[in-house]
DNA sequence: TCGGCTCCTAACCGAATGGTTATCTCGACC
DNA sequence: GGTCGAGATAACCATTCGGTTAGGAGCCGA
């Protein structure tokens, strides 16, 4: 019974799903499976098994799933409480969606890392449906997008989604369920702003394209035949130079709310509690609204995480 | 960081040495000293280091102490949560010291299973110096023994120590000191009652001779020159028999209590709960009396374990 | 200063862990 | 009754873990 083990069925049990917590994880499914299956011969249950939708946990699962949860936990207290009885930089780990991931939050990141110091920052990119896991398996101290159930979440900025195409893009009859698509990894995401979009507009999957990044998308778009959703202040610039324009449509632009999660006062490390305070400045405002708060040097991107901390 | 290092740190923090926690343990003292060597590279922080006579443990160690040795505890739980939960048999885990091992501890336990079913029990030795930390730690559920503080003790019953020798033997002038003594294993453990009478006499090292049981500490001393401390009750039939005969002296023999030790009683598992009501029971009393409730099969004696449960 | 005790390190080894890709099995669903 | 999706299994590989024995470093007491 290794720890890997047993946070690897905590995740499957909360997410409901060995492929989920894989991808949470950022590793195969087989290894997810196989660290279950070691777990399941130690423990000698099965633990948790498949049910139609979803899976469901033996009698002996759910005793087990709260009482690794807890051990999951003790061993993210002992790594923090050896860092900060040495006055090493506190670690804080936050996860975002793609999107918010290139642009706002990190120049949100970076203001507060030059404002607060002894904070080591460090960001991550998931899923709106795996986020709220990994924060409360504190896999991650803060996460920042959409509102999420079961944790302390907090509105910090509103932001208005928009559809950018090239400026004669025309649209034919059937709209824009019948133009292509072009969007960044959280496309993929069903439950994240994008996500919901596309799916309120019917846009068939090969319809869609998918870019590393957003810039990647809105140049697909400047240059051919489609639209791609973009943060509306950021594009701001490209739209002014007449390289982009913004389409208009049912239900866009749709303005939203940007939201900080973290579990509740007791539970959340200090360095998130900080956050927490400086995201409701003035500075840190300016820094998530500013377009051109480019990406500054590696610092926040090498490349762009799609695995977790270990 | 693994489940392992961390039992391995406790230990070594509760013993006070590295020695006694590989002793503990069954292993040899490098293994210990390598998985403590593991876990400070992995949090980066000495944790405890050697300080004159013992060990002293750095701040950033205090904390990790008490977050592993939750650790370690819940790991226990989830093990006992699946037995539980699968009507599996429970599992006890008795420690005691050498000489209760082959005689008195034997019978209580046999019949202790033979009254109280669905528990397994599994008897380990250990020092008395070792058993009040393995308790602790929920290495064993059970002790049995001289009195242990810090944990809920009980006495159970009083026993004679006495001293045995050839019935012709003459003791020279020197007395017990200079006279040869044939002990069990149990001798080597100064804070045991047998190594209380060792040193209250002062007798020499050279002088001790160890072997493997108590029985074969009297065979030593019916054939040869020398006293073997016996527990009163157990040698009765050899002195009727005129094999054996009884040494007094000051001090000797003396009068002692039998105690049970476990945690309290919110922690401790429920077969620990049973055998304390059992141990106070006639039919309890009766089986430990009983001079010839010899081993019982191999049930009870895989030879004798010096090493403790995984 | 010389043993001797205790702890640490080195070198090595087998087994378990954690990961991959490829393939099988099984239930849900047209 | 195919087919598809999701989980389990197989086969394989690199790394780590946990263990050994052998030997080195510090610190005490005689």
């Amino acid at each position: 019974m290794t720890l890997a083990q047993l946070k690897v069925f905590v995740l499957v049990s909360r997410l409901g799903s060995v492929r989920a917590a894989a991808a949470a994880l950022g590793v195969s499914e087989p290894a997810v499976s196989q660290a279950l299956a070691a777990l399941r011969q130690h423990l000698d249950d099965p633990l948790i098994s498949r049910s139609g939708a979803g899976m469901e946990l033996t009698p002996a699962g759910r005793r087990v799933v709260s009482i690794a949860s807890q051990m999951v936990n003790l061993a993210v207290d002992a790594e923090v409480a050896v860092r900060q009885s040495n006055g090493a930089a506190e670690l804080l780990r936050v996860v975002t969606t793609s999107t918010l991931s290139q642009s706002i939050v990190p120049a949100l990141l970076q203001a507060f890392t030059a404002r607060a110091g002894g904070i080591e920052v460090s960001l991550g990119v998931a899923t709106t449906e795996e986020m709220a896991a990994l924060v409360e398996e504190r896999l991650a101290d803060v996460a920042i997008g959409p509102r999420l159930a079961g944790l302390e979440a907090e509105a910090v900025m509103r932001y208005r989604l928009t559809l950018v195409g090239r400026p004669d893009l025309r649209l034919n009859g059937n709209g824009l369920a019948a133009t292509r698509w072009f969007v960044d990894p959280t496309g993929t995401d069903r439950l994240s702003d994008v996500g919901v979009l596309l799916s309120k507009h019917r846009v068939p999957e090969d319809r869609i394209m998918v870019f590393a990044t957003e810039q990647a998308a809105w140049s697909a778009a400047a240059a051919g035949d489609g639209v791609a959703p973009a943060i509306d202040h950021m594009v701001a610039g490209e739209v002014d130079r007449g390289v982009l324009t913004r389409v208009n449509a049912t239900d866009i632009p749709v303005d939203l709310l940007l939201y900080v999660s973290s579990l509740g006062a007791q539970r959340r490390s200090r360095a998130a509690d900080r956050l927490r305070r400086f995201i409701r400045t003035p500075v840190a405002m300016q820094a998530m609204y500013r377009p051109d708060s480019g990406v500054p040097a590696a610092k926040f991107r090498p490349p762009v995480y799609v695995t977790l901390w270990s």
